[in-house]
RNA sequence: GGAGCUGUGGUGAAGCUGGAGUUCACGCCGGUCUGUCACACCGGAGGUCGCGGGUUCGAGUCCCGUCAGCUCCGCCA
């Protein structure tokens, strides 16, 4: 089939070519055939632009296009004509003009689309997942990739500006023990051995350092095999970075520049930086969360000393068997009804409340189950410390500290999103910094990294080692917008004696060790710099840079809750010959599989 | 592993207390129409009510199971 090549864009064209002869491909938006006369709305990704067909200007033209269709993809030619004043359209870009058409060519037919491609579409994911490539059509979505492409270019522009170099590492490599479930690949050549896929590049990107490349980055997929949810997908992207002889006292600064010019440059704002930093310790105590949204107060607040001795004694024991009672205050929710504040009670259950002890303050006095335990003089204090008054909800939760935080931050976290208490227009960013290096699990009964084994201690907190792990701090900081956690980093262990310590701590002995990471620790002997670096996720912050909640909405090709491809509808079962060359299956599960 | 919500022509919804696949909007097909841009008007087609059992004279509706999607808990160094 012969088609004129397009000499401009949809979306592009404009008064400048008023006169000129264009031509244009494109698909098919919407056709208004009026009889005598044919509009088409043309589409492409830059936007929309109207044509028009009338026997006067081509008559076979014309009559082609009266059997044009929804999304078929056409190439015409024709003469950009000013619209009359009254015929313009404002809500279209290209809409003080139209092209009046003397030849078109049906490049390609189309059958109807399952849903209609435009902005509004309120479809079931399933079906826009499954037709993903006419969901991608949508304006939005081309905006939104669009948007994508202009940030990872934002971000290696700043980067090769500041000297970091762009390496490649392997998606084929080794399983590692500590962190996320793998993805494994099996090997042909190796029976019963296995390839992971990477979860993040981290320790080739250390060995890059041991390398003397001094500044690396790379814009990286990463895999795991974890449960996912709205902000977690089995495969991501991340802008991997890591640098040597630089210490996060100059590296947070220039990871703050960077990302100001991501926003700069995509959606045209200017961040303001520094960003504030919040102790892990902090973010807890008063967010009750390691990643808090700072966009909104509520914050909590410990009335363990006010309760200790109340006569209700759920408080008082929580406070004398070592938890805390802590509380937000939930403006103007006074009003709530048992039912509301029942469905408060259930959701914090769900983080391990016990209960939610709650005050109304209503009708000039203090209501609620537990109210009555508390004397007058008692209520004063504690209304003055939670800053309440007449019409105020107050939200007690007395157990072990982190109980008290993952319920309470949760709730502060509903209840700002569900009061209007968030500037959606703002972007709050925020690092969190001296995380604890590890803490202890009980289901595994040994210490694990809360970050992972490769983060330097604080220097000053090194004689902890063997004394006190548990409270050792970690130069590992995160980066926090809007409740999301961005990204983390730290500073590494660089020295092979202090590795060592490490992996003792977490539970691996000596053989563990040297088989799994034996060649880090062979190359922290061949002179490695102190280095250190940090992974942001990309496909996170693009989903917040298009002000959406979901990362399905940022990757073009995602994958549900249950990890399934709804389009090529993967995965998928193999020939039974693959697995057997695999050395994954033998005769006996064949049989087995078919019973 | 667990919890909640959802599933009805191509799409989105309504369908109440069990009584004929009923309704609405969009889309689609045909027709009329030379200035529309949410074109308008006239006519029409289109359904295994996710799937499988059960209760019942009778199930989209009630019960059990199952599948899929979404959200959350666990999990995610």
């Amino acid at each position: 089939m012969e088609w004129s090549k397009r000499t401009i864009f949809c979306g592009e064209v404009g008064k400048e070519q008023i006169g000129q002869e264009v031509v244009l491909n494109g698909w098919v938006q919407k056709r208004r055939d009026l009889g005598g006369v044919i509009f088409i709305d043309l589409r492409d990704r830059t936007g929309i632009v109207q044509i028009v067909f009338n026997p006067e200007y081509n008559k076979a033209a014309w009559e082609l296009a009266d059997k044009a269709r929804s999304e078929y993809v056409l190439s015409v030619r024709g003469e950009v004509v000013a619209r009359a004043p009254e015929a313009v359209n404002p809500k279209l870009k290209t809409g003080e003009v139209e092209v009046h058409i003397s030849e078109i060519t049906i490049i390609n037919k189309a059958k109807t689309p399952p849903f209609e491609i435009e902005d509004e579409v309120d479809v079931d994911e399933q079906v826009r997942l499954k037709y993903r490539y006419l969901d991608l059509r949508r304006p939005e979505m081309q905006r939104t990739f669009i948007l994508r492409s202009k940030a990872a270019k934002a971000f290696r522009d700043f980067l090769d500006a500041h000297g970091f170099l762009e390496v490649e590492t392997p998606m084929l490599t080794k399983s590692t023990p500590e962190g996320a479930r793998d993805y494994l690949v099996p090997s042909r050549v190796h029976p019963g051995e296995f390839y992971a896929l990477p979860q993040s590049p981290q320790l080739f990107k250390q060995l890059l350092m041991v390398s003397g490349f001094e500044r690396y980055y790379q814009i990286v997929r990463c895999f795991r095999d974890e449960d996912l949810r709205a902000d977690r997908q089995p495969e991501f992207t991340q802008v991997d970075i890591e640098t040597s002889f630089l210490p996060m006292e100059d590296l947070l600064p220039l990871m703050e520049q960077m990302v100001a010019h991501v926003f700069k440059q995509t959606i045209g704002l200017d961040i303001p930086t520094p960003f504030p930093r919040l102790t892990y310790a902090e973010a807890m105590g008063r967010y009750g969360s390691d990643k808090p949204d700072i966009r909104f107060g509520m914050e909590l607040v410990d009335v363990s000393d006010l309760v200790q001795h109340s006569d209700f004694k759920v408080f008082a024991n929580a406070v004398a068997s070592g938890g805390q009672v802590k509380a937000i205050n939930a403006k103007g929710c006074g009003h709530y009804s048992r039912k509301e504040a029942d469905d408060l009670q259930k959701f914090a259950a769900r983080y391990g409340a016990k209960g939610l002890a709650y005050i109304a303050l209503k009708d000039g006095e203090a209501k609620g189950p537990i109210a009555k335990f508390f004397k007058e003089e008692e209520l004063a204090v504690l209304k003055q410390r939670l800053d309440a008054e007449e019409g105020d909800l107050l939200l007690f939760v007395a157990d072990k500290p982190r109980v008290v935080a993952d319920a309470l931050g949760a709730l502060r976290s509903k209840l700002g999103a569900e009061l209007g208490l968030i500037d959606q227009s703002k972007f709050a960013f925020l690092w969190v910094v001296d995380f604890p290096l590890v803490e202890w699990d009980e289901e595994a009964g040994r210490f694990v990294a809360l970050h992972h084994p490769f983060t330097r201690p604080k220097d000053e907190d090194l004689h902890l080692f063997e004394t006190e792990p548990g409270k050792m701090r970690a130069q590992a900081y995160d980066l926090v917008l809007n409740g999301y956690e961005l990204g983390g980093g730290s500073m590494r262990i660089f020295q092979r004696d202090v590795q060592e310590k490490m992996f003792k701590l977490l539970g691996h002995s000596p053989e563990e060790a040297r088989e799994k990471f034996g060649f880090l620790l062979d190359a922290f002997e061949y002179g490695t710099p102190p280095h250190g670096g940090i992974a942001l996720g990309l496909d996170r912050l693009i989903m917040l840079l298009a002000g959406r909640s979901n990362l399905r909405e940022v990757i073009a090709f995602p994958k549900t809750a249950s990890a399934s491809d709804l389009m090529v509808d993967a995965p998928g079962e193999v020939d039974w010959a693959q697995l057997r060359e695999l050395h994954i299956a033998t005769t006996a599960v064949k049989e087995g599989s078919k019973a």
